[in-house]
RNA sequence: GCCCCUGUAGUUCAACGGAUAGAACAAGAGACUCCUAAACUCUGGAUCCAGGUUCAAUUCCUGGUAGGGGCACCA
């Protein structure tokens, strides 16, 4: 990676620490492929900086005004590049910053009262990315699914009354079909509880057909609120929080001490701020004296500490803001080591064109898929940032032609494929690299150079958003390389350079569009 | 009233405190005898407001303002 060996260089010449060394990509050419403002950061003269920073992967070393030090990679060390990727194939990209750590990614999580909607794709397939991503970067990853399944949960209880006939609350089409298909086995119940449990267990094959086979997410684990309940998980952290005078009792109704383990919001950055109050865990009995769903999720979150994750992601709907400090309170009081990220997606809306819905109604996840496709369903959530309220385009995801940057990717693929079709071993007898001199082609050995680098900085912050942005530069570069330089042509040796050079950035996109979960097609 | 997220081009979104704020769609212009034109080239167009910190602010801080979400013994 180039950018390490600049920090590498940069940490020799000045004793600064990794962190502290920023190496950037300017957006303008002339300022280098690379570059730093260490000197300025530093208050330390650049020239003098700059001349101990010696290397055979420069072509030069540049001073600008007002203190930047700018680097041109050597056309040699690019070139070689091109075949490091080839050798590393499906490996590229691969690091070891993860350290193997145990992590778990958390998401959906949806209710189990009916279909997935618009909302729930967000955090799927942002979820599904990240994880990808994490993998890449050497962490160890558990994708996990929370069902809110339990018979003490009020909306399970709903569904329940719902079930028995007794409510209208969630009820549609689908939830119709399924209750009479249940009737025999509900017949006898009385119990709403119990009602919505077998309901929802229904609901739930459904939905994680739904995952597996349309979304094609993949979960190593799911884990059931009500079997937390049967394990006595829910009693046993209840106890030991009694038993560790955490938990008082007001108003007949017992509440837990969040309130002493929050911090002054002003103290910490947003994603860390804690409430400044105490929250009910089990109701008093005028309300029913069954435990709230923060008791379970209490018992849920002790039980992914007690597995051994020292990195939990939890990725969580905007309607779950406020729970986010009661969490994080808890992991403080539970003396949680590891890392607890909690991250919220913001609302989904459909973009305002021919489709028009009606106020408030829920719109499905599956007829958003039904309608673009997958691939470009996932591709225009993960665009966005998921702090970020987004307005999906239908319009323009379901467009299959040059409009849609998903396509755009995707052609890039192809085109390299129909080249690859016409040659006899395109694999084989990768030489003469030395012959990339082009432009464009050094143009685009250095947007396959970033891929590593993309992913080193997106795991460490989150912003998956950069991956599809990549992978449109990326394209961009071999659009650009494909209208400039022939591949095949009657000089064998350059052809034999640009096919290893084409086949290395047929390893980067569809590297870049695994990761994603979008398919690299050989024929459009 | 309190808390959280967001105000960037006509639209949907980017931008790790850095240099001339990037894409995509839309608008306008060009270009194709040649590995798929689903490609390429060019043009116009933006940081909500007011202070502050900094050599440097779209980014950080304070106060406004606009939109969304959350403020339950719902989940």
């Amino acid at each position: 990676m180039a950018r390490e060996e600049i920090i590498k260089l940069i940490q020799k010449a000045t004793g600064e620490k990794p962190e502290k060394i920023k190496v950037e990509q300017p957006g303008d050419v002339s300022h280098g492929d690379y570059s730093t403002n260490i000197a300025l950061q530093l208050k330390k003269d650049p020239t003098e900086i700059a001349r101990k920073l010696k290397s055979g992967i420069f072509e030069k070393v540049e001073v600008a005004e007002p203190g930047f030090i700018n680097f041109f990679l050597s056309k040699e060390f690019l070139q070689k590049q091109v075949e490091g990727i080839l050798k590393q194939g499906e490996k590229f990209g691969q690091l070891k910053i993860g350290k193997n750590k145990k992590t778990q990614v958390e998401f959906i999580s949806a209710n189990p009262t009916g279909p997935l909607h618009i909302g729930n794709g967000r955090g799927a397939f942002f979820g599904d990315t990240l994880a990808n991503i994490l993998e890449k970067a050497g962490y160890k990853i558990t994708r996990e699914y929370y069902i809110n399944d339990a018979k003490a949960n009020t909306q399970i209880k709903t569904l329940g009354q719902t079930a028995l006939g007794r409510g209208t609350t969630y009820l549609n089409s689908y939830l119709q079909e399924k209750i009479l298909n249940l009737k025999s086995k509900i017949l006898n119940l009385r119990d709403g509880g119990e009602a919505g449990y077998l309901l929802a267990q229904e609901i739930q094959k459904d939905t994680k057909d739904f995952i597996e086979n349309k979304l094609k997410i993949k979960f190593n684990s799911r884990v059931s609120e009500e079997d937390l309940y049967k394990k006595n998980k829910v009693d046993k952290i209840y106890n030991w929080l009694k038993s560790k005078n955490f938990v008082y009792q007001k108003e007949g109704a017992w509440w837990i001490k969040t309130a002493q383990f929050g911090t002054p919001p002003t103290l910490l950055p947003p994603a860390s701020r804690a409430p400044t109050q105490d929250w009910v865990i089990i109701r008093s009995q005028a309300e029913g004296g069954e435990p709230t769903y923060l008791l379970s999720d209490i018992a849920y979150h002790k039980d992914k500490f007690d597995r051994g994750f020292k990195k939990i992601i939890d990725i969580w709907g905007a309607d779950h803001q406020g729970h986010v400090g009661k969490i994080k309170a808890v992991a403080k009081m539970l003396n949680y080591k590891g890392d607890l990220d909690i991250l919220i997606s913001q609302v989904v809306r459909l973009k305002k064109g021919k489709i028009s819905k009606r106020k408030g109604e829920v719109v499905a996840l599956e007829w958003l898929i039904d309608e673009v496709g997958l691939d470009a369903a996932r591709f225009f959530y993960l665009m966005k940032s998921l702090d970020t309220q987004m307005e999906f385009d239908v319009e323009l995801a379901k467009e299959k032609s040059e409009k849609s940057p998903v396509y755009y990717i995707q052609y890039a693929h192809t085109r390299i494929c129909g080249i690859l079709r016409k040659v006899k071993h395109p694999t084989s007898n990768i030489k003469h690299l030395t012959l990339l001199n082009h432009p464009s082609e050094l143009g685009l050995i250095k947007q396959l150079i970033r891929f590593p680098e993309i992913i080193e900085d997106t795991a460490k912050d989150y912003q998956v958003q950069r991956i599809p942005q990549y992978a449109i530069d990326l394209a961009t570069s071999f659009h650009q390389f494909y209208r400039d330089c022939r591949v095949i042509s009657d000089d064998e040796n350059l052809s034999r350079a640009r096919l290893g050079l084409i086949l290395a950035t047929q390893t980067v996109l569809k590297n870049a569009l695994n990761l994603m979960g979008v398919s690299a097609p050989e024929k459009m």
